[in-house]
DNA sequence: CGCGAATAGTTACATTTGCAACTATTATAC
DNA sequence: GTATAATAGTTGCAAATGTAACTATTCGCG
């Protein structure tokens, strides 16, 4: 029986790290170059075009982002005028956020873009193995929520 | 045949990006508040403790830093004396990092913590699951790495 | 009502990170 | 041997990100 020895190389946290960093950066200098978004403003305009009306609240937690985040990232697409922004009337601190024309066309530009990375990134894999990917990853998800913040451990 | 369509919750970069950072800031957190340790001054303690007198460049390879980052990192850990930092003779650019008894006690304390939290992490994963998920990583980062910049896709 | 707690969103500040320019040293070419 | 290029590492600056404080509005409950 042999202690467990940590090599930076094996250490999950470390792999997961490296690999979303190196596919993170490449998506973001492809977006930012070609279409000027960055990653937060691309997150806000991917789930507001399948989801219209919806509030930076609402935004903030599809998107996983914080409410920061979201406040930055719709600024920016607002002066872009890729979004417009009614306040709703029975609730006047709540925002309605919805794609303008030009922020439904930006979205059927990147979309397509961003599917053919995906699907460039997992041709080496099987259908056998995305499955398992896929599977894997949302359980961590779920484990990683669970375990938490680490307060204590 | 149905067009695809971008859900964002679908999207592996995106998943990616979400386990990730819920992992890393998890770690971060706990190591920063119990050890008094970045993740970046971590790595370069976790190279340097089974690889000693290495050069900041070799570190920065080894831990998918740049070099930026390691010069930070290195400072950082002369400063909390957890590593001494000495010139190579043959060429007095590059320099050589060694663990100092602090380094390599504080090594001592977290690597366990690290694979502890490693373990808890994967414990909902079978074995069999856990190498799909081993392979599939190793071929996404590959594959990454492949894809590159994404200067012309 | 009306007052304290809660919520939506923004702003301000500190920290982190990445990139480019810089210094020092060594290697290469002529 | 000297000039040019390359390499190791640091520093400075700008952009990105996170945290906390703040404003405005609404809710809950007497």
């Amino acid at each position: 029986m042999s202690k467990p020895v940590l090599l930076l190389e094996n250490f999950l946290p470390y792999r997961l790290s490296v690999l979303t960093n190196l596919v993170s950066s490449s998506i973001a200098g492809a977006y930012r170059e070609r279409f000027g978004l960055s990653i937060p403003e691309w997150r806000v305009v991917a789930v507001l075009a399948n989801s219209p009306d919806l509030s930076a609240a609402e935004v903030a937690q599809r998107t996983a982002m914080d409410k920061v985040a979201v406040s930055r990232a719709v600024r920016a697409l607002l002066k872009s005028a890729r979004l417009e922004r009614r306040m709703a009337h029975a609730d006047r601190r709540r925002s309605v956020l919805r794609l303008t024309a030009a922020g439904r066309h930006i979205h059927a530009e990147v979309a397509p873009f961003a599917l053919a990375y995906e699907r460039s990134l997992l041709h080496p894999l099987s259908r056998g193995e995305r499955v398992a990917l896929d599977r894997a990853l949302d359980i961590l998800l779920g484990r990683a929520l669970q375990i938490g913040p680490l307060t204590k451990m």
